[in-house]
DNA sequence: TTGTAAGCGTTATCAT
DNA sequence: ATGATAACGCTTACAA
């Protein structure tokens, strides 16, 4: 049985009051004391039940992460970045991953994960959630609006969608087809796609979005992609929703003997560490992950404290050039 | 003010036990009743209270992941896979990330892990930690010996060594080189490197281990992937560590001008479905990620529930052939 | 400076 | 079939 306060109370002979203020450091105590009850506590290799005082307080130091998947790079190292910065705030971290799966994104929403986090950071996909029990947790959403009330940080897709095109454009592709996720979605991503087509028409060209699904299997995928070539065998530019497409894309083309960047020029989205060191050639936009954390924990803490926030909040992204995106780059 | 089970209990003119009852399906009640309770608990938007639960059945149904990064593709996939499994089974999962920082991984085991969840399955890397005060914690690690009483669970490292070292000899390489993490460290990784070294002699070949910490920054080891071309010229073979060395080493190898398959043979290690996708042309050897965190759990289960195990469970791997490892895919 | 007792929100035992 | 009460392990008013 592992001890209790009462039997390192029992031991040091004071009452089980006094211990919890040796633990916690409070009110006035006698040395002699502290040292006895210390004492007691290390014989007894004592540690306190976290879950009691859990109870007590009405506050368990945990906030939930609710994400698709962290095998994708991208959120592992957005949830990575958030744990980082949540236990150097002294918080843990429960997390789910929703990923192909309504259910598990309410269940973990309404039953497991509220009353008991303190609070949640939601960056999932799916739909027809919208009307969350989320009762008085605190939360706020990752590139994902799911509620007037909820608070959304997001890198500037808009920008992100119009460096992507103009590079494109400005390195000479004509014929651009854009990649980009279900339209009904309700999520800042979506802009990408705003400045893609906006982009394309400033500059007389006619845009071509095609709309994937998350959650489609690899091979599925990449058999569309294959057809995509069939159906637009002039396509010269394309801008990939995000970097696994765009090397899955990568991979089509050199089995179609399609030519990176002779032929066609590609740009990818998100720019994890992880692609940009596995496929530093490919170049990408970057979303500021580790400042979308930071923000993000920022604004849940300000939500804890019932202070006021904003609606969104927007950071900007970057462009990295690595050479499917150069004609010029083997001249 | 959150309801509690009180309020319903008045609102529905019954005391605590009948709703507690109502909520747990325990014991015998009247249909009546139970509508009555149901109601309430409708009318009132009541949910239980989890870490009272917790406090009563001193038990949380959450186990904790310790691994050192899910930014890295395989602990992703890893931690995917178990929050899966374990989902399934009814647990939560609360997770540590804990690279670079061994403070942070013995708080996270002594401190936050330890009675705040039901067990815990580690994966880390840092020394000096053998002495876990885990008291009655069931643990298990994946690819880590920790301590006599820890079953490990871990894929077959000797073989995965022995079919990457072979594969680079039948394929024609000579000098061979292979990565490694420090050699101090008590790990079945280990048992890779011993294969390698064996199968060299047995093929009268001179092996040359290279070991590399982990956590070292990126740029950091570009350069010591140049120096070693630098130092070894002849080097004809590499088996990495991992893929993501792999990668890197693919990398300098193409700003060398050295061609890979034509002047040197690769393979990596890890065969996640991340790398496996981007760059599907490594040759690699596949841990089965599935089969170890399915292994995992079963084995925690187990010893959560005071049975016997085995100390040691090894999965079988598989080699994924690419291009990176034929000499001739191009003839 | 220290102790007593109530309370955090559940569940289970033992009555009735 | 239902209810009163103690218990889970801790913290804090309030008392001494």
């Amino acid at each position: 049985m592992r001890p209790k306060l009462e039997d390192v109370a029992k031991r040091a002979n004071v009452s089980k009051t006094t211990v919890s203020r040796v633990l916690n450091n409070r009110g006035y105590l006698s040395q002699k004391t502290i040292d006895k009850v210390n004492q007691a506590i290390e014989e007894l290799n004592y540690q306190p039940n976290v879950v009691a005082r859990q109870l007590y307080n009405k506050k368990t130091n945990i906030i939930g992460l609710l994400f698709p998947t962290v095998a994708n790079p991208f959120f592992g190292e957005l949830v990575e970045a958030l744990e980082k910065k949540l236990y150097e705030d002294g918080y843990k971290v429960l997390i789910g991953n929703s990923m192909n799966n309504t259910k598990k994104e309410s269940d973990y929403l309404n039953q497991l994960l509220s009353e008991q986090v303190d609070g949640l950071i939601v960056g999932t996909h799916n739909q027809g959630i919208q009307e969350y029990k989320y009762q008085n947790l605190p939360i706020v959403a990752i590139d994902r609006v799911m509620n007037e009330d909820i608070p959304v940080i997001e890198s500037d897709n808009y920008q992100g969608g119009r460096f992507a095109t103009k590079e494109l454009i400005e390195q000479g592709a004509k014929n651009i087809i854009h990649t980009n996720g279900p339209s009904e979605l309700e999520t800042p991503a979506k802009r990408r796609r705003i400045a893609y087509e906006e982009t394309m028409k400033e500059h007389d060209l006619i845009p071509n979005t095609i709309t994937l699904d998350f959650n489609i299997p690899y091979q599925e995928k990449k058999k569309i992609f294959y057809d995509l070539f069939e159906t637009y065998p002039d396509v010269d530019g394309i801008f990939a929703s995000n970097d696994m497409d765009a090397a899955l894309i990568l991979q089509v083309a050199k089995e179609k003997r399609i030519r990176v960047p002779e032929d066609l020029l590609l740009v990818g989205y998100d720019g994890t560490l992880m692609t940009r060191s596995i496929l530093p050639d490919l170049t990408t936009i970057i979303q500021p992950i580790d400042e979308m954390a930071e923000m993000a924990i920022d604004i849940l803490m300000k939500r804890i404290n019932k202070k006021e926030t904003e609606k969104e909040y927007i950071l900007p992204v970057k462009i990295w050039r690595g050479k499917t995106s150069k004609k010029d780059s083997y001249k």
